[in-house]
DNA sequence: AAATATACCAACCGCACCCTC
DNA sequence: AGAGGGTGCGGTTGGTATATT
């Protein structure tokens, strides 16, 4: 025996929602709430409808604090930032940027901010050509030219396979942009890593940590702040307070400005997006750990 | 101007999780 | 403990608008 359908698909009605409908749904909702039950709503507001598509369209389109189009450059990089980090969870996502739902930020990204992103990543030369194994990437979100820079990355099958990889990726810029931007394509590089094990001699300098589920990765403390090469920042103390021995991900690695704090446990950064970004909460820290090999670098040039 | 391709986005579908009984 | 109902979520579809040929 199957499972009860929600609703009787025979006398639903479906397709887009007329005036009339939206207005009923929101005279309704307006007076009573959702009464905490959706699949009985639409009897109740008079509305042959699904339960299931009242809450969908209230959900995405009628609630007043919805904001439709014009995502703004920082809104961009929010998304991208945050789809490095955690992927297509859009409703994680959505709730980080107020009056955006979760399917209209799947929709921007499907058509338009994906390949805004990858259009402005890879470099004209790299598409023309192969001239060698490795992919060149260039990030490219903004006009001001300190802010581009481009790094090498070896083709999948020379880092899939474990044992032989050796991190080949090099940074051509002189300062070092926002450590979200880095994050945003470096980390699924990193989520192709998992499972893999660094060879520790490689890095002598380097601390190395063991996360369940992922491997062993080498990390390091690094300021990003072009501005500010002093050790004794705050926030380089903040990172190298970052503990070694449990499984909770690490801050690796703090930018221009940023500052780190503690809450319920859980380190969170402001990375100047006007909110604590919290890509530590349970999102792995692979991005961190690249931030860091890059930081490392780029300082040691 | 018509046909075709592409972009966009609202809405649907089905699965998984959570809560209640 | 586990069955069932309700809800939330992500993937996908399909209709419409716009651009291109």
């Amino acid at each position: 025996m199957g499972r009860a359908p929600c609703c009787d698909k025979a006398n639903v009605k479906k397709g887009p929602w007329s005036p009339e409908e939206d207005a009923t749904l929101k005279n309704y909702l307006q007076k009573h709430g959702t009464g905490g039950n959706w699949i009985s709503l639409p009897r109740k507001a008079g509305l042959k409808r699904c339960g299931k598509s009242c809450r969908l369209r209230w959900l995405n389109y009628l609630r007043p604090d919805i904001k439709h189009g014009g995502f703004t450059e920082e809104e961009d990089n929010i998304i991208c930032a945050l789809y490095s980090s955690i992927g297509s969870r859009w409703s994680v996502i959505a709730s980080r940027l107020p009056g955006r739902t979760d399917n209209d930020l799947k929709n921007y990204w499907n058509t338009k901010l994906k390949k805004k992103m990858l259009g402005g990543k890879i470099t004209d030369a790299k598409r023309s050509s192969n001239i060698n194994s490795s992919s060149d990437i260039t990030i490219n979100n903004s006009s001001d030219p300190s802010e581009q820079f481009s790094v090498s990355i070896p083709e999948t099958e020379t880092y899939n396979n474990p044992g032989n990889y050796s991190p080949c990726f090099s940074a051509n810029c002189d300062t070092l942009p926002p450590l979200m931007k880095m994050e945003m394509s470096f980390q699924q590089y990193y989520r192709d890593l998992q499972g893999l094990i660094l060879d520790q001699t490689q890095f002598p300098h380097s601390t190395f940590m063991k996360v369940p589920d992922l491997g062993t990765y080498r990390y390091n403390s690094y300021n990003c702040s072009s501005s500010s090469s002093s050790s004794s920042s705050p926030h380089q103390e903040a990172s190298s307070l970052v503990p070694l021995d449990h499984n909770r991900p690490l801050l690796l690695c703090s930018g221009n400005g940023l500052s780190l704090e503690k809450e319920e446990g859980i380190l969170a950064q402001d990375y100047g997006f006007g909110f604590p970004y919290e890509p530590l909460t349970d999102l792995g820290f692979q991005g961190k750990c690249f931030a860091g090999e890059v930081a490392q670098s780029l300082g040691n040039n």
